[in-house]
DNA sequence: TAAATTCTCGCAAAAAAGTGCAAAACCCTG
DNA sequence: CAGGGTTTTGCACTTTTTTGCGAGAATTTA
């Protein structure tokens, strides 16, 4: 990794996260701390960022506000994002469904991580093409404009001839008899398409939506191989997920 | 390998990636790093990408975090991309390439135009959506991580299917013998799909990219119906291109 | 206050770049 | 197609940049 890459990739990841440490960004990029902390004096000096004990932080982190989508169930989708982050390994082809927390973990990737994503959603997408390692396949279709999604048949029949190591569909819904649910008919096909089309199919969810029902079925729960939420998999909201089988994380 | 292959073949890396590595390209195309390193440099004086230890970035990794950049022709583009709203009528079907020229386009369109818009390019595709009367397909494939646009045989394949009304294409050199030319293989393909694909082209660029010369060939003059620029149509620089009978505004 | 983490600083090895030069390839023109 | 001039390329050499490590100092945390 170059040097400049590397810090440019720090003030991306200062834009996201408002602050770094040195000794993440030092497993994150292979490199010694040395060497991060060399990156962030220049970046220092450059300006572009205030050096603190232990990393940095981003220069407006005092006038800004974050964003009113709630603070709680952000911190909740980071460690979702976190667990499922670490299930990718080098070389995989993985599939993506869209929503915040498939988005938080874009934000999430290590840099190292050399992998294929691919995805109908713009703004994942968007976030993949700022990691270095990254190959990324945009799945073309008409866009939903509320979702910035790709949706209909073209889209259905391209995920339908791949065959990706590893999907990861943030659900609306999830309930024991049900299964999977959604609101939307097309997101819905779309992600029964994905599915079908992957190895290993992960779920990612806040608790707040366990136990609930939506109008559209995707698939039973015997289908999902795991289920990522905040919790810890010992909680007893969780419980009756592993007895189906579910790895929970 | 001649020399100007091997910078096309770079510049192309970089707009896949948005980084080069001297040594690696140096093992790819069987030369010596030397020669590598001269034609960074002189691919950098030519501003087409900013030379770094170790290889090369492409220029958008800066201009990333310096948004402010080009202010100049910011103008320029404006009213170019208001004549070209101008022939776009309700009901058409409109394909456009990618570019800042575009994109403005994308951000000039009125509210009440019902249309449908077909694109590769990540950022005019999410200024569509901003519209509410509009459609919009996104044409998938590769993501070219520097331009952001899809590029690849997908991609080409979606845009011979269709029958466009008309096509905008954001123009890197234009010059009366040697018509329109790109700097990226994979781009000119592109755009030579859209021309075959369009009842009306469209070619929009600034005045400085008149009478310039790229490596790859897009198309010939005659192809082209429309060329738009911000200078007024009487203009000496135009006379030429009128005199071949493409129609200035 | 003690323990753990992070930082400073000098140094050495590795990687990349700069330099001067000669061979090879290319391009003319007669 | 021969030969003079130009451009391009690779190589040996030196210089610069980048990076990691170790030991001790400084800072944070418990």
């Amino acid at each position: 990794m170059l040097k400049k890459e590397r810090q440019v990739y720090i003030l991306h990841q200062l834009n996201l996260h408002n602050k770094v440490l040195s000794s993440v960004l030092s497993t994150e990029m292979n490199v010694s701390e040395d060497t991060i902390r060399r990156d962030l004096y220049e970046l220092a000096d450059e300006g572009k960022l205030i050096k603190v004990h232990g990393g940095a932080l981003s220069r407006s982190f005092n006038e800004v506000h974050f964003p009113s989508n709630g603070v709680y169930s952000q911190n909740k989708k980071n460690t979702i994002a976190q667990k499922a982050v670490s299930l990718i390994k080098d070389g995989m082809f993985v599939l993506t469904s869209g929503g915040t927390t498939i988005l938080e973990m874009a934000r999430t990737l290590p840099s190292q991580l050399k992998a294929t994503f691919i995805s109908g959603s713009i703004p994942a997408v968007l976030e993949y093409t700022h990691h270095p390692n990254i190959e990324v396949i945009l799945i073309g279709d008409k866009v939903s404009k509320n979702s910035k999604i790709t949706v209909g048949l073209e889209a259905m029949a391209k995920i339908r001839q791949m065959q990706a190591d590893i999907c990861f569909l943030g659900t609306n819904a999830i309930d024991l008899n049900h299964g999977i649910t959604e609101n939307d008919w097309d997101v819905a096909q779309l992600k029964k398409a994905m599915i079908d089309s992957s190895k290993k199919v992960v779920c990612l969810t806040i608790s707040e939506k366990l136990d609930t029902v939506q109008p559209i079925q995707i698939c039973e729960l015997k289908k999902i191989h795991t289920l990522i939420t905040e919790l810890e998999p010992t909680d007893p909201k969780l419980r009756a997920y592993a007895e189906e089988g579910i790895e929970v994380l």
